[in-house]
DNA sequence: ACACGACCCTGTTCGC
DNA sequence: TGCGAACAGGGTCGTG
């Protein structure tokens, strides 16, 4: 599931059962994800308590009062389910381990954190809290669109002289952090650019319209609690509200929903992934 | 330096 | 109904 929205409504769910909690168990029941998990991960949890979760990117980042930062990356079929009891209240993910959950954590208010990942694309890597900016999964990302640093000069600048089509502009992390196949899509629909168009061919005008409609559909998503397509679930097991929302994603024949438009979703291809978009209203 | 394809792994959906 | 092919939110690596 995860893009930046996605893994912000895992944060945000995570925040409550975690933070301020001592690890009171950590059980690995599958090491090898992505890569293998760290050197005595369950030794290096247990006993420790959560400072703080914080997000970079589609990166979960777990603070302990060891010193270590638990970065989380959920890849993408990997899921975070909550059980037990959260601040009073009973949380139903899944109590009992099932196939593919590959990391199980309690904490001492009760509550048990489960990391699933059908596909083990996910990963996880335990590094000094100071100077985690550095660790090589998030020292090359690009600016957060969310944050201060990412405006339509920024991203101008990104653009410059790029012989790529936007698409594939959009998804290179090192330009912009946390957006994925769905997201861009979505955004470029909104700014009514074509993902086929050459990302350094683009104006400062559109340009200026494609920064906010980034900003926006992922501002949206999160408060839509993420978009969950498929078996993906938020942290409470129930499922997004986002792809409801969907103007293009997934939506291939459908009219377009722009409004005055009457053109029709199609699905290309670009870099072996599918891209949707309305051929009429994307130029 | 940059851009592109292949690849990692498992499950689900689609077409014949 | 059965079976293989295609496809799925991600990132990395090698090649040209």
């Amino acid at each position: 599931m995860p893009e930046l929205p996605e893994v912000e409504t895992v944060r945000r769910g995570l925040e409550p059962a975690m933070a301020g909690h001592v690890i009171t168990r950590a059980e690995v029941r599958r090491p090898d994800l992505r890569w293998p998990l760290p050197e005595r991960m369950a030794e290096r949890l247990t006993g420790k308590r959560v400072l703080s979760l914080r997000r970079r990117s589609k990166y979960l980042l777990t603070d302990l009062d060891s010193g270590e930062t638990l970065l989380w990356h959920l890849g993408m079929s990997g899921r975070v389910l909550i059980s037990g009891q959260v601040a009073g209240q009973f949380h139903h993910g899944h109590p009992l381990p099932e196939k593919h959950d590959h990391v199980v954590l309690d904490l001492s208010g009760g509550a048990r954190i489960t990391f699933n990942d059908a596909r083990r694309f996910g990963a996880m890597d335990l590094a000094p809290t100071g100077g985690v900016e550095t660790h090589k999964w998030l020292v090359g990302l690009g600016p957060e669109p969310l944050g201060n640093a990412f405006s339509d000069a920024y991203l101008a600048g990104a653009f410059a002289g790029k012989r790529t089509p936007v698409k594939a502009a959009l998804l290179d992390q090192r330009l912009i952090a946390g957006l994925g196949n769905i997201y861009v899509s979505e955004a470029l629909h909104r700014a009514h650019i074509s993902p086929r168009r050459m990302a350094g061919r683009i104006g400062a005008g559109r340009i200026a319209v494609l920064a906010p409609a980034i900003r926006d559909v992922l501002t949206e998503a999160i408060a839509a609690g993420g978009s969950s397509l498929r078996d993906h679930r938020q942290t409470s097991g129930e499922l997004g509200y986002f792809q409801h929302a969907f103007r293009v994603y997934d939506r291939e024949g459908h009219p377009c929903p722009t409004d005055g438009c009457d053109g029709t979703i199609r699905r290309i291809v670009q870099s072996g992934r599918s891209s949707f978009y309305c051929p009429r209203c994307q130029r």
